[in-house]
DNA sequence: TTGTATGCGTTATCAC
DNA sequence: GTGATAACGCATACAA
């Protein structure tokens, strides 16, 4: 049978695209085949089951083969295939990931986070960005759940409103963890930092200083994050007895410094100049800096960053600052435990979904 | 048979634990069990054969059951599982990415950059971070080859300095890049940056501003990126005439602000201060200039980073600097390009290695 | 144009 | 303890 004779010289991989010559037995051919359980039974003389069994160390096979399978494997330099293991075990021991983008701290981050735990636990990580589109979003959590995956973390895109996909997933059985962009429409295990009560604090403790005129430099509100942040801001004014004003508020499009430099440099000559800014992101706060720079006024003396706390960003840049730190690496670790958990469950009863929130720290650097 | 019976109602996956239940048919179980091919094909009387290729819109099968497959296979909610496909097809479409670590800009950059190549050439990403941990890199490198990746990019950890995991990747046929962290040693595809020449059109343009006793503040010389910054620095002054001071140079085992500002501090009170500083990476800067502040003297008026330039953290810190922009992103996109290139090659001859050396820009802000 | 049979590499089931 | 053999879900050579 010429499949049987061609196996011994199949190379088995795509890579090599010399098929035609395989097919005609080529065997000058310098590719090398890999090697499996098969091999490893056929130059022993026991069966594949026994191969398997003695290479996972089963209990049921006698030291002395054991030994062997494994002296043999070794020699013939064999490697078990995962993909064939995961086909069988449906399970890929894989966790989906799907951000807006990787390339910005807070993000990064997380994921750093959420491998960390799933390394720890023998799980791999496989990444997505949805570059804040919907669309891609979509097809991202397709591929991820026709990949096997065990798990699927996601931070929605800016767009996402539909929530059809997600549901989906529940449909076919396959956890769900949202964190930090996530929806409130939908029973599902989620991790998120709690935004309103962040923005509170860091405003309230504005006004503490004396502070009346606190601009709010913010994401889009279509966001929850900043739309809960926006709520707390609003909240404290209220409070504290602070008339709010809308043209103290301003909403960017995207989180850059050349945006959040012209929202502050308009802000400022408007003749609308307020004591304080609270604003999201270093990123953002790093514009605003400059932009008070660039028009000669002093920097805002209290300068209130609403964002991950990366302090290497900030910490040398301004003397005054007050960051409510959102601890993006721990989030990570969470959303990773926490999906891990609901995947591994062993009860016998519906697994409970649940929601941690995650209260951000306020890190205060008084000026010397 | 018991097994044929329970294939109805297998739910197919280890996340549902009840397999006992399962196995005594028990039927209120509210599991779904995922829909395959063969599924399709029972429902429509005819063989999996004809499923798959109409799935797969191939050409020899006729229209009318094309269209029928499909009309069942949605509303069956069929999904094709991309595992199976890929034990058969031989080839997964993921590339697996190997990264120090994944939460600093610029292996995130560069991370960004090979993901959104990948992705539209229809590949997946998988990622990995070794913790600087050579240990570790092997692991990874050994679990990427077993999931049967297409591909895999590695930028070496600072331990790594035993090359044989790279050397059986090849062995095995499976495609490897290496990037950014490089060695020499083996023939294979390699994407860096020309530090050398990057450090040498630095530290060149300081001279030309009529510095004198310019400062080297880097990594770990045994990382080839930083030695190779240092062979720059040096040739530079030697071309100039300058001579090397060794009390000048500082070399840090960790890229922390922390260990910069230390570095600085020492560097200024040993009365060796320089007039200018070349150190890597915008984290370093802002130790340089935190420190300088809490010293109480003057930024260094002329600060060189040699980083991925993200001019983002440094731009609005000091008015005057010039960065040795190193492109990760556009060095991730480069290594995506080239190691795709390698797993699609259709010549019948060796492939041909291919070293790409991203020439670093020389971005000059002048005080205003 | 479609069906049959076989295989991808592994593990699970049931014999012995 | 070990071996046959059937899965896993899909794709393809060969037959019809």
């Amino acid at each position: 049978m010429l499949a049987e004779i061609a196996h011994d010289f199949y190379v088995g991989s795509n890579r090599f695209k010399n098929e035609k010559i395989l097919k005609h037995l080529n065997v000058t051919s310098t590719m090398k085949k890999s090697i499996t359980i098969k091999d490893i039974a056929k130059k022993l003389n026991v069966s594949t089951a026994t191969v398997s069994r003695a290479l996972r160390n089963s209990s049921e096979i006698s030291k002395e083969t054991k030994l062997a399978v494994i002296k043999i494997a070794k020699e013939m330099h064999y490697h078990p295939n995962l993909l064939a293991r995961s086909l069988i075990k449906k399970s890929s021991k894989v966790l989906g990931v799907v951000v807006p983008t990787i390339n910005r701290q807070f993000w990064s981050n997380s994921i750093s986070g959420i491998e960390s735990v799933a390394y720890k636990k023998g799980y791999k990580v496989m990444i997505f960005q949805s570059a804040e589109s919907y669309q891609k979003e979509v097809e991202i959590v397709e591929i991820l759940a026709n990949s096997m995956v065990d798990g699927i973390l996601i931070a929605f895109s800016k767009e996402t409103q539909n929530y059809d996909h997600i549901e989906d997933l529940k449909e076919r059985g396959i956890p769900v963890l949202l964190f930090e962009r996530v929806c409130d429409s939908i029973p599902i295990s989620k991790v998120t930092t709690d935004d309103f009560l962040g923005a509170k604090r860091i405003v309230n403790h504005l006004i503490e200083r004396g502070k009346k005129r606190i601009a709010f430099i913010g994401g889009p509100l279509s966001l929850t994050v900043c739309m809960d942040r926006f709520l707390g801001y609003k909240s404290s004014l209220v409070e504290n007895g602070i008339p709010f004003d809308q043209n103290l508020v301003i909403e960017l499009s995207e989180f850059t410094t050349e945006l959040s430099v012209i929202a502050f440099k308009n802000l400022w000559s408007s003749g609308e100049s307020p004591d304080a800014v609270f604003c999201f992101a270093d990123i953002l706060a790093l514009g605003v800096l400059a932009a008070s720079k660039e028009l000669g006024i002093k920097v805002p003396e209290d300068l209130a960053i609403a964002g991950f706390g990366n302090d290497d960003i900030t910490k040398y840049v301004s003397p005054s600052i007050t960051t409510m730190s959102q601890p993006s690496f721990e989030i990570g670790q969470l959303a990773a435990k926490l999906i891990l958990k609901e995947i591994n469950f062993e009860e016998k009863d519906e697994f409970e979904y649940k929601t941690e929130i995650v209260k951000p720290d306020l890190i205060v650097r008084e000026s010397t």
